[in-house]
RNA sequence: CGCGGGGUAGAGCAGUGGCAGCUCGUCAGGCUCAUAACCUGAAGGUCGUUGGUUCGAAUCCAACCCCCGCAACCA
C-alpha cells in the first residue's frame, strides 16, 4: 500500500466572531472535502487549525459586553466547534492558541529567531490613550483625513476617500476609546528581519510555487518584487503570549506571527493526544509529506512569506550544535528541517450584492443560517460548485435554492430516486443480477480517476462538475435504455438496465462522499450497505485513524442485495 | 506609471494558437420509472476596446477602458 502524507493547515477562524459564509466559501469547506477525499484514499492525513484567540479586537469586544477576554474566548471557541460539527467539517485536532502548548512553542520559535539574528529591536511611534492607559493599533485613532478633509476618517484609512493612511497623517486624532486625544510615544519593538531572508524566500517561491494557482503566486512573487520590509512582530498589550525576553514583560507577539506557528504547536499537541509525542515529525520533517495551507485570499502573504519565512529562519536550530540542544520541540528527536508549504489554494472573495462581505452585512450571512434554513450537504455542495477559486464569486440564496433543485435534486437525487423505486417496486426489492455495459463500467472507472485527479490538484469545483457529469450520464442512460418499457416486453434487459442503474447510482454514492457526506450516508443505508470501512467515520468515532486502505475505488453492488425502501435524498426546495 | 486578479450568450462560468463551449434560464418536442423530476433539439455571443505578430488569435505582444481585492496594524 503505498500511503502518501498529507499535511492540512486551515486558517484559523478569529474567536470573536461568528463563522459567515465568506468563511464557508473560503477555506473550511474546501479544506474539509480534499481531506476527506485523502483519508478515504487510505492517506494518512493530518489536518489541524483552531481558534485564533488573542489580539485587540477580541480585547475590546470583551470589554464592550463586560466578560473577560478569556470568557469571550472560550464562548467562540464552543460555537465555532458546533458549526463545523453541524457542517461535518472534521479536523485531526481542532484547539486554540490559549494552550500552554501553544505558548510554549511560540517562545520556543521567537527566541532561536532571535539566537539567529532573524528579530532585532526597534523604536516606532505609536499613539498612546492617556485616560484608558493603552497603546492604540491605527485603526482605534480616528480624526481628520489629510485627503478629503472627512473628520471621521480612520488610522488606516479614510471610508470617505479610500485613501489609506497612518495614524499619524491624521489632523486632530482622537481615540475611539476614550474621545481624549492621543499622545505620539515611542515605543520599543521586535522585528522580523525579512530583508534578511528575502533571497531564501526568493528562491524557494521561484522552485516551488509552479503548482500554485496563479493569483496566489503571482501576488506573492510581488511582495518580494517590491522588497520585503522589516516587520513589527510584538504589541503593546496584556492578552496574548508574552515576549520571553527579559525586560519585555509588558509586550506580546503579534497575533499573526503568533497564529501561524498554530500549524505547528497544534500538530505537537495532536501527537500528545494520541500518546506518540514525536509522531508530528512523520508531517513536519518527512520530505515527502506534502503541505497544504487552505486560508481566504486576504491571508496570502502571512502564508506565503511570513509563515515561511518563519519556517526558514527557525530550521537554522538544526544546523546549530548548542541551540539544537536548547530549544527542543516536545517530542522532538530528529534533527531534520522543518517541512515548507507545497501548495497554499488560497480562495478568492466571496462578494454580496456586488460588495466584499462587511461587518453590515456579515449578520445576514452566518454559517449557521445556512445550515439551518438549507442542511450541511447543501452548504458543502454549494460552496465546492461555486468557489470563488481563481477570482470573486457573487453570492445569492436565490443561488443555493437554484443549485439545490436544479442539480443536487434534479441530477443526483432523482437518479437515485428512480433508480432504487424502480428496483423495489419491479424487482421485488432487491437488485436485479445483470451484466456490466461497457460504457457504464467506463464512465465510472473514468469518474474516479479524473475526480481524483481534480481534487488532488485542489480544483475541487471542476471536481465536483466531472461528478455532475457522471450523473448527467446516468439519466441519460436510463432514459435511453427505457426500463419501464422493457419490464413489459424484455425483462432481462430490464434487468441489464437496473443492474448498470444501481451501480451508476452506488458511484455516485462513493464519488460525492467528501463533498455530501450525510446524504452519502443516507444513501447507503438505502442500498443495505453495512460494515463498510469508511476512515471519516473512524475519525469521527475514535478520534484517530490508524489503518490505511485505499476506499476511492468502485466496488460492485452483487444482484440479489436486498435493498430498503426509498426514501429521498435531498429535497427540492419550494419558494 | 504601487502589487495582483478579472472582463467570453439574459445570469453564473470553462476554455493558453486550430470550426466559440458548459450549467441555469427561455422556446419547441419526446418520455411517464422518478422529487412537475429526466431526455432531445432550437434561439441567443462583433470573446472589454484599438492596434500588432501569425496561414490561423478568446488564447501571444502593445496601448487603453471598466470592475474587484490588496497596499505590510482588518487576525
Amino acid at each position: 500500500m503505498n500511503s502518501e502524507k498529507i499535511f492540512i493547515g486551515v486558517s484559523w477562524p478569529y474567536a470573536s466572531d461568528k463563522v459567515h459564509l465568506g468563511h464557508l466559501a473560503g477555506q473550511y469547506i474546501a479544506c474539509d472535502v480534499f481531506a476527506r477525499y485523502h483519508r478515504l484514499k487510505g492517506n494518512d492525513v493530518l489536518m489541524v487549525s483552531g481558534s485564533d484567540s488573542h489580539g485587540a479586537p477580541i480585547v475590546l469586544k470583551a470589554e464592550e459586553r463586560d466578560i473577560s477576554p478569556e470568557e469571550l474566548v472560550k464562548e467562540s471557541h464552543k460555537q465555532i466547534l458546533e458549526t463545523y460539527k453541524n457542517l461535518g467539517l472534521l479536523y485531526e485536532n481542532y484547539t486554540s492558541t490559549t494552550t500552554q502548548n501553544h505558548k510554549e512553542v511560540v517562545q520556543n520559535i521567537f527566541l532561536v529567531l532571535k539566537e539567529r539574528g532573524y528579530l532585532y529591536e526597534g523604536t516606532s511611534q505609536q499613539y498612546y490613550d492617556t485616560k484608558v492607559e493603552r497603546y492604540l493599533p491605527d485603526r482605534y485613532v480616528k480624526g481628520t483625513c489629510p485627503e478629503c478633509g472627512n473628520t471621521d476618517a480612520r488610522g488606516d484609512e479614510c471610508p470617505e476617500c479610500g485613501a489609506y493612511l497612518n495614524a499619524d497623517d491624521l489632523i486632530d486624532p482622537y481615540s475611539t476609546l476614550s474621545d481624549v486625544k492621543p499622545e505620539l510615544r515611542d515605543t520599543r519593538h521586535f522585528y522580523l528581519d525579512l530583508k534578511k531572508l528575502e533571497p531564501k524566500l526568493d528562491k524557494w517561491m521561484k522552485e516551488s510555487s509552479d503548482n500554485w494557482r496563479k493569483w496566489v503566486r503571482e501576488f506573492s512573487k510581488g511582495w518580494i518584487k517590491i522588497g520585503l520590509k522589516p516587520r513589527e512582530v510584538t504589541r503593546d498589550m496584556e492578552f496574548g503570549i508574552k515576549v520571553p525576553v527579559k525586560g519585555w514583560e509588558d509586550k506580546v507577539i503579534y497575533v499573526w506571527v503568533e497564529a501561524v506557528i498554530g500549524y505547528l504547536s497544534a500538530s505537537i499537541e495532536w501527537a500528545q493526544n494520541i500518546n506518540k509525542p514525536s509522531r508530528w515529525e512523520d508531517f513536519w520533517k518527512d520530505e515527502n509529506c506534502k503541505h497544504y495551507y487552505f486560508i481566504a485570499g486576504g491571508n496570502t502573504p502571512f502564508h506565503t512569506i511570513i509563515w515561511p519565512a518563519e519556517l526558514m529562519g527557525y530550521s537554522e536550530k538544526y544546523s546549530d550544535d548548542t541551540l539544537w540542544e536548547k530549544y527542543k520541540l516536545p517530542g522532538e528527536t530528529k534533527r531534520e528541517e522543518l517541512n515548507l508549504p507545497y501548495d497554499v489554494p488560497a480562495n478568492k472573495m466571496l462578494l454580496y450584492k456586488g460588495k466584499k462581505i462587511s461587518k453590515g452585512t456579515v449578520d445576514m450571512l452566518t454559517a449557521d443560517e445556512i445550515f439551518e434554513k438549507y442542511g450541511a450537504d447543501l452548504a458543502r455542495f454549494f460552496f465546492i460548485r461555486f468557489a470563488p477559486e481563481n477570482h470573486d464569486r457573487e453570492f445569492s440564496w436565490e443561488d443555493v435554492v437554484a443549485t439545490n433543485n436544479n442539480e443536487l435534486v434534479a441530477n443526483i437525487g432523482n437518479f437515485v430516486n428512480r433508480t432504487l423505486t424502480f428496483t423495489y417496486t419491479k424487482f421485488d426489492k432487491s437488485v436485479p443480477n445483470g451484466s456490466w455495459d461497457s460504457d457504464v463500467r467506463e464512465n465510472i472507472d473514468s469518474a474516479f480517476k479524473e475526480v481524483g485527479e481534480y481534487v488532488e490538484g485542489v480544483k475541487l469545483t471542476k471536481a465536483l462538475q466531472r461528478v455532475l457529469a457522471l450523473g448527467n450520464f446516468a439519466n441519460k442512460y436510463f432514459n435511453d435504455r427505457a426500463p419501464w418499457v422493457d419490464v413489459k416486453e424484455d425483462e432481462g434487459r430490464a434487468r441489464d438496465t437496473l443492474f448498470n442503474a444501481i451501480q451508476l447510482t452506488n458511484a455516485l454514492r462513493i464519488l460525492l462522499k467528501p463533498f455530501t457526506p450525510f446524504g452519502c450516508k443516507r444513501l447507503g443505508k438505502l442500498l443495505n450497505i453495512k460494515d463498510e470501512y469508511d476512515a471519516n467515520d473512524v475519525l469521527v468515532e475514535k478520534g484517530l485513524v490508524e489503518e490505511s486502505i485505499n476506499t476511492w475505488v468502485y466496488e460492485e453492488i452483487e444482484g440479489g442485495r436486498e435493498i430498503v425502501k426509498p426514501k429521498i435524498l435531498w429535497i427540492k426546495i419550494e419558494d
